[in-house]
DNA sequence: ATTGGTACTTGCACATATTGAAACTCGGGC
DNA sequence: GCCCGAGTTTCAATATGTGCAAGTACCAAT
């Protein structure tokens, strides 16, 4: 049994992890930062994170904003972000699934894994008809709000998720989404047992999802697919005709991971 | 006229540098580096190169690859590649002008950037029939071997596309890939002219594009549009069907960026 | 089981690259 | 013309990163 979780190691870079720090400071929030902002939400000298930014720069991995001043993101990371896309195993192997998913229901299709306890959507397919969507690549929701996060965290180990609330808070999104550890607990259990996860507007007013995991060869919840549509949509009928499509998808998917095992048992 | 290409700033930090640097190794043809080889490919002393992986690692722009040892790129970048991208202005205002271009056409529409003097991929709208494309988003490819990159090279200083042939070789792609200054310079000058580029072939055999520039408020090049499809439908009279809707779906972005000037001054 | 190889990990003494304070420049708004 | 904030540079002090060399864990071939 492998016993490194996530390796704390003794050895690190100090400069190269405060480096790093930089970058994560920029969110869909605040996009755009100067020099004096990300000095004090690090905690930094300015000289220093001066520094640092003009390096990260020089990399791509920063870029000015010539028109307002201060700094964004830079185009480096999206070609970086297209190399880490290609190398994610469940994503190839997801992509062709999500299509015909889509095509058989004209739904919304998302595969999404789990980041530091949030959900991070790795693709989309989309029916014609929807609008196109802002970059829902690389989008970050809070997991115990959405179906897809509510499926991956139910696969993770109770510890965990608390902690996570713990850290975290509920950051809810509508007044439907969960605010209490005991339900939390009660509906995760009831997802494991159920084999899927439902989400009534606890994301978004009007809007229901349904997810399934994805297992690997280990049979381990690596990621979880899912389609979302308006509720006048979703009527339960409609679920009951999506459910076994959507579980096929992503069984199939996991199928092509190599787990061919029952997953009773875990 | 600005100034100010590209800052060289002496202020720097090695250390950050290095730690970029290490994030640039990954590539499509590389995508996954085990501590030797990161080590050498930089010059660095394994020592030094494991702190450096150690601490990106525990940033999320790296991690482990479980199965096969070794590290890749980390899913933090997606994340954060998601972010840039909604920072793009020329990528919002393109997106919904891109999808009606498709829907005209029904052939395959891209943007693209010039990232050190290459092509990179910010979007794309396929037709429903095409086969789901692997991750165009952040691809990279040869700049003088596109219409893309051509249209976009054509809008730099001539200098400067010189020194990347010079840098960088000729990278051909297929045998009717441009090999020679001469040719190149007549093409871009060509391109000026006519406002508008043509790539028979010389990215992939069997595919023809046709690109057009995108202007920001300042009339520079800031990106270009692109239709490709198979040559046997791109008959020399579809071209020229093509071209007038191509040329105005990029001369409305170039004016949602606030381009409204005539661009034959440039 | 034993061996060898490879990739990864750590400890330590040294000195180099990073640090922070303070001062300077530049440009925009008043 | 003056002020203010963002960005940039300098320099001495030293914390930080450095390389070596030894150590561990794992795999795969004996």
């Amino acid at each position: 049994m492998l016993v490194h979780a996530s390796r704390s190691t003794r050895a690190r870079s100090q400069t190269v992890e405060r480096a790093a720090l930089i970058l994560t400071c920029f969110t869909s929030e605040e996009p755009h930062l100067g020099l004096p902002a990300l000095a004090a939400k690090l905690g930094l000298n300015q000289s220093t994170a001066y520094r640092y930014v003009a390096s990260l720069q020089r990399a791509g991995l920063l870029s000015r904003d010539d028109r307002r001043g201060g700094y964004r993101l830079g185009l480096r990371l999206i070609e970086l972000a297209g190399i880490a896309l290609n190398q994610i195993e469940v994503r190839k192997h997801a992509l062709d699934e999500m299509d015909k998913l889509r095509d058989g229901v004209s739904l919304l299709v998302n595969l999404a894994v789990l980041l530091e306890g949030d959900v991070l959507h790795l693709a989309h397919s989309a029916p014609r008809a929807l609008p196109r969507m802002y970059t829902a690549l690389g989008r970050r929701a809070v997991a115990h709000c959405t179906a897809l996060g509510k499926v991956l965290l139910a696969h993770r180990p109770w510890d965990e998720v608390r902690q996570l609330i713990e850290r975290y808070g509920w950051r809810p999104y509508t007044e439907h989404s969960i605010r209490e550890l005991g339900r939390l607990q009660t509906e995760l259990q009831g997802i494991r047992e159920r084999g899927y996860a439902v989400d009534k507007e606890e994301r978004r007013r009007d809007v229901v999802c349904l997810a399934a995991p994805i297992r690997d060869y280990s049979g381990s919840v690596v990621a979880a697919l899912s389609v979302s549509g308006r509720k006048a949509r979703m009527t339960p009928e409609r679920q009951r005709q999506l459910l076994p499509r959507v579980l096929e998808a992503a069984n199939r998917i996991s199928f092509r991971l190599g787990f061919h095992g029952n997953a009773a048992y875990l």
